[in-house]
This record gives structure tokens, sequence and C-alpha cells, in this order.
DNA sequence: TAGTTCAGCGCC
DNA sequence: AAAGGGCGCTGAACTA
């Protein structure tokens, strides 16, 4: 049952009124239709609100109108609702025109109309079945992303100032470098003999060629390479530098309030379906910053990860028999290893080349076991990095396409240097296929598992293939058997029966660096 | 001065 | 140990 969510649909006169009636209404577990989650659902979360089902207009225009072949469209459901009256198509982000008109809200019947009209593209699309379950995974991510916006994973500043003190020395005023800083950065001034910036990659490349030493760049693996006084000072200025600059004071004053990390996620952000962030660098957080992540007292963080996820899911998608036997044990490399003269190491990058296109080293050699073994997987990946090359798209397993090349890149392949350009994009497609099912499969699991907790227990963070489950103490137990089923429930919901397993491997600690 | 691109590096 | 693809974010460098 599809309910539109507007103020006069659900019987409510104020907005503040919402609230209440959706909360009544969830009584039916109805599918709540909306524009837009961060609109509609966010306020409903504030006021401890939660339901357990949506339709998300936006997030779905953008899944039909990448299979429609028309990648380029406006996804808003104000823009979807446009198109279906032939008017021009509002501008999305266009933030002024708003604030001179302020925008209206679509009413229940636009939503109907948007809704109705979706509802029977996807039935016209080649795997409606698979498809529907794509937009109600993605939607559910529209819940998850706005109730772990609301919850915030937990954030100990006072062991996060101790951790930056330590290694960088005290807050320095703003703009000023901290003392640690400034004393490598001295450091390297008295070997040079004149202060440079070591931030600018001109002028230590500058520096080092007076000193004798050619560099192409200053990326940290090629200043290793090289035998030098300043090159121990400078790379422990680059990494201090980072973690001032991207994790630092001015990012916590940012980021983190009431001692709660809550950075913007943005649902399907990526063209492969894995979520980004909008500010705040949520999905690159440096693992040193991992130890302040603390439970609150007497409560668990429930860290989950799910294992070799992405050649777990080629093996089900491709249906190569002997691939998935092996994918249906714990350590997947381990059993692959007797197939690649009994090296683990060899079978990973055997399956990594696959996924990913990789030509060196040993990749070569170990494809071509590949394909001899594990005909079926090896193809399946050949096929899609065939169809990037030649400019067509790629789908994911529930049907999630891949953009389509772009004017430049057509110009570019029929040009002189038009192999390179086509094995870029074969590599890109290769690893689309993979990518983005593993994202769908991520999106089930999530939604599952959301439905599974104990009601105190939040989500409070998603990182591709890893979730973290904020709860009481005494709940870890439940909250960890949670996470396996719905690992079970995702691996069945996307690929039926199937000897492939995709566990989690789930752990429930006070301190988020004691997870691994 | 303000906006855009680049180099570099973190995460998966 | 790393290879590969996907990103976001920073300060520097460049452009208008």
């Amino acid at each position: 049952m599809y309910v539109p969510l507007t103020p006069s649909h659900v019987g409510a006169d104020r907005p503040d009124d919402v609230a209440a009636a959706v909360r009544r209404l969830e009584h039916d577990r109805p599918r709540w239709v909306w524009a837009d989650a961060r609109e509609a659902y966010t306020p409903l979360v504030r006021d401890g609100v939660r339901v357990s089902r949506c339709h998300d207009l936006a997030l779905t225009e953008g899944l039909l109108l990448a299979a429609e072949g028309r990648y380029g469209a406006a996804r808003s459901a104000k823009a979807a609702h446009a198109r279906l009256h032939g008017l021009p198509e509002p501008h999305e982000n266009d933030a002024g025109a708003d604030t001179l008109f302020p925008a209206e809200p679509l009413g229940v019947s636009a939503i109907e109309e948007v809704l109705a009209d979706q509802l029977a593209r996807i039935e016209r699309l080649p795997e409606p079945g698979r498809f529907r379950l794509l937009v109600a995974a993605e939607s559910a991510g529209g819940l998850i992303a706005a109730e772990m916006a609301e919850a915030g994973m937990p954030w100990n500043r006072r062991l996060h100032d101790a951790l930056l003190t330590e290694k960088l020395g005290p807050r320095p005023m703003r703009g000023m470098r901290p003392v640690k800083l400034q004393a490598l950065a001295d450091e390297l001034a008295a070997i040079f003999g004149h202060a440079i910036n070591p931030d600018s990659a001109q002028q230590v490349i500058k520096a080092f060629k007076a000193a004798g030493v050619d560099l192409k760049s200053t990326r940290s693996w090629e200043l290793k390479q090289i035998d030098h006084p300043a090159i121990a000072p400078l790379l422990a200025y680059k990494e201090l530098a980072r973690l001032h600059s991207f994790h630092g004071w001015a990012w916590a004053d940012q980021w983190v309030r009431d001692g709660r990390f809550r950075p913007e996620y943005v649902v399907g952000g990526v063209v492969t379906g894995r979520w980004a962030t909008n500010g705040g660098g949520a999905l690159q957080i440096h693992k040193s910053m991992r130890k302040v992540v603390v439970a609150e007292p007497g409560w668990t963080l429930v860290v989950a990860d799910a294992a070799q996820l992405e050649p777990r899911v080629l093996a089900a998608m491709a249906g190569d028999g002997g691939l998935a036997r092996a994918a249906g044990e714990i350590d997947l490399y381990a059993a692959l290893a007797q197939s690649f003269g009994g090296e683990r190491d060899n079978a990973k990058i055997a399956m990594l080349s696959a996924m990913y296109g990789g030509t060196s080293g040993d990749a070569p050699k170990l494809l071509a076991v590949m394909r001899q073994r594990f005909p079926q997987a090896y193809q399946f990946v050949e096929d899609a990095a065939r169809a990037g090359e030649e400019g067509r798209v790629v789908r994911s397993w529930l049907g999630r396409t891949s953009p389509p090349p772009s004017d430049r890149w057509r110009s570019l392949v029929s040009g002189p240097e038009g192999g390179r350009a086509a094995r870029d994009r074969g590599r890109f497609t290769r690893n689309f296929v993979v990518q983005g099912t593993a994202a769908e499969w991520a999106l089930a699991m999530m939604a599952v598992l959301r439905g599974l907790l104990p009601e105190a227990a939040r989500l409070v963070f998603f990182q591709h293939d890893e979730v973290m489950v904020h709860c009481p103490a005494e709940q870890g137990g439940e909250v960890i058997a949670a996470v396996g089923k719905a690992a079970e429930e995702a691996t069945r919901l996307l690929f039926g029966a199937t000897p492939v397993r995709i566990p989690m491997e789930a752990v429930a600690v006070e301190c988020y660096a004691d997870a691994k």
C-alpha cells in the first residue's frame, strides 16, 4: 500500500501534527511515498518517528533515468512531474531561484502521478522484479541515511583532542602551524639551507633539485625510494599535515556535536551505487581515528564487515560453480589457493585483477589460470569490459545502469590514443558490475538489519561493506545475531538459492579501534 | 579577489 | 606489499 506523505494527506493541519499522524498510520506499515527523504523524513526522525518502508521518488527517478538511457535528465520528483506534463524542467541545485520564489512542495496528486508513472516504467524494464528490489533497497538507504545523520557516530572529543595534541602539539591559533609540524618544517629549512613550504610540491621538487635529487612528483612512494636526509622529516610532515587538515580541531568543530560525528551521507552518490558524503569525509576517516570512537557508558558498538564481498558477489552473479563453491567457505581466497599453485596470494591477485582489470606483475599469468579454472566468472567480467570498450552501458545485478560514454570519450576513442581510452572505460565497466552489485547487497543487508534491530539500537555508521550499530551493552549478542541474519537474507534476496555465502564478521566492542 | 583545477592521499 | 576501480577533501597553483 503506497501512501503519499504530505501534511494534508495524513490529516495534519499543522506541520507539527505530521509526526503524530505518521506514527498512527505506521501501524498498518504502509509504503510511504515522498519526493525526497531529506525534506520529508528528516523532520520526522527528529521527532522520534521511524517508518518501516518507503518509495523515494527522487532516488527512484535517478535509477530509472539511467536505466532508460536518459542519464543527464534532472532526478528530482519535481523534474519528473514537469516532464510528465511537458513543462520545462526546474533547475536543480538552483538555490537562488528558491530564495526568490520559495519552492512549493509537490502535492498529493503530483506525488501520485509521478509514482504511477515510475511503477509503469519499472514494468517496462527488462528485469522489473530485480529493479523493484533495487528501488526498495535504495529507498531504504534514504531512510537509513536520514536516521544515521540523526543518531551520529559516537566521537569522543576529549580523546580526539588528546590524540591530536600528542601528535601535533597543543591546538594552535587559527591559521598557525602546530608546533610539531613547525619543528619539522624548520628541520627541512635547516637541511636545505632555506625555508620551504613542505605543502608545496613545486617548492619541494625545486629544493631537492638544488640538492642534486631529481623528483618527478612528491608522492610518498616516490620519496621513499630516495636516500636523502630530508626525506624522513618530509614524510613525517606530510602525514601530520594531513592529520591536522583532514581530521584536526577545525574539522571536529564543524562535524562533531554533542559527542556525535554527523556527516552528510549521499545515497547513491557514486555512479556504482555506493554512498558518498557531502562534507565530513566520513568514508575516508583515517584508521588511527578509530580509537576516539567509543560507546556511551553501558553501551556497546557492534562493528561488522562483509569479508571478501566483491569476489563472492561475482561468484554468485556469474553462476560459476567452482567459484561459488569456494565462495561457500569463510576464507574464499584460501579455498581457491589450490587452483593457483597452492598460493593464497596468487588466488587473491587473480581475483582482484579479474575484477579491476589489473595487468601488472603476475596478473596475466594468473588470469590465464582463472580463465581455465573459472571460465564463467572470467567471462562475466570480460563481457563487462568488452561492453565498456565498445561504448555500451552495463548493468549491476539488480539493474543499476552505468553512465554512457561522454562525448569527449567518443572523440578520444577514435583518435590516436583511442586504445587507451577504450581500455580505461573497459576497466570501469568491468568494475562497475561487481562494485555496483556489492553496493546493492550492502543496501539490502542494511535494510534487513534495520528491521531486525532492537528498539534502542541505532545504525550509526556505514562504509561500503561495513556497518556499526550503537546499542545497550546487553543487546550486543542480539545485534550480532541480527547482522548474521541480515547478511543471509540479503544474499537470498539478491541471488536466491546459491552455494555462495556472504558472511558478516561482527564483534561487540567498546571502542572502534578494538574491532580488528 | 573568487572560482576552478591539480596533486596527493585517505578510505573501501 | 601491491597491483584496480570508485570516491572526498585539502592546500597549492592557476585562471578569469
